[in-house]
DNA sequence: CGCAAAATGTAGCCATGGCATCACAATGGA
DNA sequence: TCCATTGTGATGCCATGGCTACATTTTGCG
């Protein structure tokens, strides 16, 4: 029985938890989960950035501003659709859904506070642009709210 | 002509850059490096862990901490031991090589450093350690830094 | 106009990281 | 001692997200 060698077997079991656990397996779950949103806001937000600006996103656009390439930029595309986040019209660009508009916004903002917080506490600009690109999906909700209140009381 | 309509067309180019760029697509390729780091690194921290506080780091334990199954566990310790940070007998559980433990090192003191950081700017403890284990993969060495000047002034 | 260039879309390949399932190894306890 | 239980490992499946290569569509320009 490769019942451990007998040693210190640490505690272990925990009921099936639906949310966030507390547990370490359940962090590790969570931070699985919110990796799995990660591309989809990364998208989101640029196609709102593109066609705020630009008037238009274009799979070409997309991918350039991404370091893809265009075939890479369509399959997310497909993905975007499928999850009801954007649409689009064949050779005529993409376009965001309602839902895709509310994730676009929310990223935008999030993004924008995790920036000025890294700033805030002394993380030079080009780090804090660098690092905040990856850092902002892993930020929840009650963390960013803490980033606000930090923000406005210093 | 796909050539833009003729509409807003932003500055383009930029030489192949092989360090981090700076330009967004070059952000975006940064945060894809280092994403694909994240697994190596929370097995480097938790196995040294197992091995530190248990003596021992058995795929069956690994798996349970992780919140995935064994057959995925193996299959990570695989590629650990490819990448030489680790090495495996049969049936005796894993170790970490010189380069795994040195990985370990770096990731454990990176992720308490993130948890303070968070908690420092008023991130309650739960939120901390979760977010903690999403965002420490993404914090660069510089960001780091300017994280242990904030709390060492704080 | 008509066509070449650019954008778009499609298909197929690969690596990663999940999973379930099955076969084999190890061992503690009856 | 031996065997039921548990750990380990090997396969095979799937989804994701990269890529290249090729086909198709669009459209500005000559
Ligand atoms: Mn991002
Ligand atoms: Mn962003
Ligand atoms: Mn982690
Ligand atoms: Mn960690």
């Amino acid at each position: 029985m490769p019942r451990p060698p007998a040693d210190a077997r640490a505690a272990r079991d925990a009921p099936p938890e639906m949310p966030a656990a507390p547990t370490q397996a359940g962090r590790f779950e969570q931070a699985r989960r919110v990796q799995s949103m990660a591309l989809l806001e990364d998208y989101a937000e640029l196609i709102a950035d593109l066609l705020a600006t630009a008037g238009e996103a274009r799979p070409t656009d997309i991918a350039r501003r991404l370091g893809v390439t265009h075939a890479t930029a369509i399959k997310a595309i497909t993905r975007l659709k499928r999850e009801g986040l954007a649409t689009a019209l064949p050779y005529r660009g993409v376009f965001l859904t309602e839902a895709g508009e509310h994730l676009a916004a929310r990223v935008k903002t999030r993004h924008l506070l995790v920036v000025d917080l890294l700033r805030a506490v002394g993380v030079p600009a080009d780090a804090a642009e660098q690092d905040a690109e990856g850092i902002e999906h892993h930020v929840s909700d009650i963390t960013l709210e803490a980033f606000a209140r930090f923000l406005k009381e210093k």
